[in-house]
DNA sequence: GGTTGAAAATGTGTCAACAGTTTTGAAGGA
DNA sequence: TCCTTCAAAACTGTTGACACATTTTCAACC
């Protein structure tokens, strides 16, 4: 009932567990279920209306992408990511996007990079349309791969995580004019159709990504602390 | 009653739904549950002599790490890769793989290297004991990585996956000394410390075993087939 | 004889209650 | 005052029943 009410109008949730998925998704992005509180199943299945079965259901699949941790009898927790984990987490970006971009620079046809050069050059223009179809580099060349898997992998479980820790560094001038830079050389490497470029290239843009993120949040001083222990209504 | 009459007295499944989740991955290795297969909940609850609770939870456990499909009111299956994802499969184990390949030549120790140098020789030379602790190249490589995310990815994941259709290609005795060689020269690269070198190495390694694997496995002619069509039980 | 339609059968989604485990917090002792 | 102990509270795991969707069956009809 009060489900029915959020936002049903346009596409068709299928299930209960799926859009409990989504919502709790959306709590986690908006922060009011931070890093490292507990998800309590009950608290959110009476707040979204529902039983406690398809919550449950959500929370599984939350942790299957890794965004939440959990044991047995254990309380359920959203992660927060050591540094480490941050460093882990860009290193794996490495390995797919890079190898993604390997295989776009082979697979892509001569008009896809023309259009996608386009794309990048509007979008740094300040040409974006408002919010709706935002421009992501990243995730147009993986797709470009071709490779589902992967595809998956990336723009499924690890964007996820990426998002929660992307709202930290957010919004800073200098390193955007640098990312532009780095995408129009990728780009360049594709149109030649050096995928070893690409995807050396590509490496060192998430690396230096991944430093900067890094350097945003140096230290979460305990997992799980005080702040972060209340409730999750 | 039936499940602890299984196998509970070495280590302690804790809950049913793990309990429930490995004996359904032995069903699915066993090729009781063969690829295309339907995953009846209610049959394996009674079969197990659970509920259906736990049964559908491992079920999404399965379907999160891909080893089974399912739509929101049709039954789940045990999936069958095409051609298509085979190649992907092999594609992104190529990348994580030879990215991972780079960090241990990178990271591992000296005695690290020379003991797993010893390992590879002595189960060539047929040494290994019998089935416990067998050898496994590729497992200890990646773990050498030290990233646990990309280890967690290999040795879980996708390492069901290859799993199910590593027993198809099975023991080419050819195919086993050409790997030998090529184990042997990756980790003479990671000994020599180069990186590039050892992550190019493993690429061709695990691309050389893709093609292989497919070989072997033209084409399952439709995903679902009549004869996989009969139940779980 | 083949096709269409409704009803039974099968199976998944959801729920509320019960059982077992962990955590909380207060009473009692050093 | 601090630590230990133990019982109540809170939460997760599990269960059986019910609701809904899909598939299949089978009989009526063209």
């Amino acid at each position: 009932m009060e489900l029915q009410a959020a936002e049903t109008g346009e596409r068709r949730p299928e299930t209960l567990g799926e859009e409990v998925f989504g919502r709790i998704l959306e709590l986690i992005y908006s922060t009011e279920l931070a890093p490292g509180m507990v998800v309590n199943e009950s608290v959110l299945a009476t707040r979204f209306g529902v039983s406690r079965g398809p919550v449950r259901e959500a929370i599984r699949r939350l942790q299957g992408i890794q965004l939440v941790s959990r044991e047995p009898f254990l309380r359920a927790r959203v992660v927060s990511l050591s540094a480490q984990a941050i460093l882990e987490l860009f290193q794996m970006r490495e390995a797919l996007e890079g190898y993604a971009c390997r295989l776009a620079a082979q697979r892509m046809g001569e008009a896809e990079i023309d259009a996608l050069i386009a794309d990048l050059e509007a979008a740094h223009s300040g040409q974006q349309p408002p919010e709706t179809t935002r421009f992501d580099f990243h995730e147009r060349v993986v797709r470009a791969s071709g490779n589902n898997r992967i595809i998956d992998s990336l723009c499924g479980d690890l964007y996820h995580l990426l998002r929660i820790y992307r709202r930290i560094s957010g919004a800073v001038p200098e390193r955007k004019e640098l990312a532009f830079t780095e995408h129009w050389q990728i780009l360049r490497a594709i149109k030649m159709r050096d995928g070893a470029l690409a995807e050396s290239l590509m490496r060192s843009h998430v690396e230096r990504a991944g430093r900067h993120v890094l350097a945003q949040v140096p230290e979460p001083p305990s997992p799980a602390a005080t702040d972060a222990e209340k409730r999750a209504s």
